[in-house]
DNA sequence: GCCAACGTTGGC
DNA sequence: GCCAACGTTGGC
């Protein structure tokens, strides 16, 4: 059996949450603009891995969601497009630099899962969103993170 | 709205 | 290659 790889993606629900991703079952995660979060997708990410969805800038911020990955990298267009919030000038056809994936709806979790909850739970120690000062919009999670935060969003 | 932390940019 | 300035993220 091929090792388990599960990922956490952040978003702000005002731009794209869990319920317009519900919405549309399918959508691609373009935007990223920051060449970590953008390595774990293109290197890492590959169809059937499981991502929680967490919102950011929200009140409270928490993971809500499950989506999965549906399509590996892929160049992401918003760069070449002067009209997006997204364009980059650095980017062209030839070198497009940002890449996306595509992501589908799973389920909404339970509950919320609060990052103040997450902050104070032991077995979540050391998981790199509750780093200090990290800003990755893409992470890997610990596949035992990962069960553990979707344990607690069964638990009332 | 504030501000700490971080990544990027650009002058040198 | 250094590093200060700047812009952004994101919790509070």
């Amino acid at each position: 059996m091929a090792t388990r790889r599960t990922w956490l993606v952040k978003t702000e629900p005002g731009s794209y949450s869990i319920d317009d991703l519900e919405r549309d079952r399918r959508t691609c995660w373009d935007g990223v603009r920051n060449y970590q979060a953008r390595n774990f997708m293109r290197d890492g990410m590959r169809v059937g891995d499981l991502v929680l969805v967490y919102h950011s800038g929200g009140d409270p911020p928490g993971v809500v969601g499950l989506a999965r990955v549906c399509r590996e990298a892929y160049p992401d267009a918003s760069a070449l497009d002067r009209r997006s919030e997204y364009f980059d000038p650095k980017a062209t056809a030839h070198d497009p630099i940002w890449m996306m994936v595509d992501l589908e709806f799973v389920e909404k979790l339970p509950r919320m899962v609060t990052l103040a909850e997450m902050k104070a739970d032991a077995a979540l120690r050391g998981m790199t969103l509750l780093q200090r000062g990290q800003r990755l919009s893409v992470m890997p999670i610990d596949p035992a993170h990962f069960d553990h935060i979707r344990r607690l969003s069964r638990r009332a």
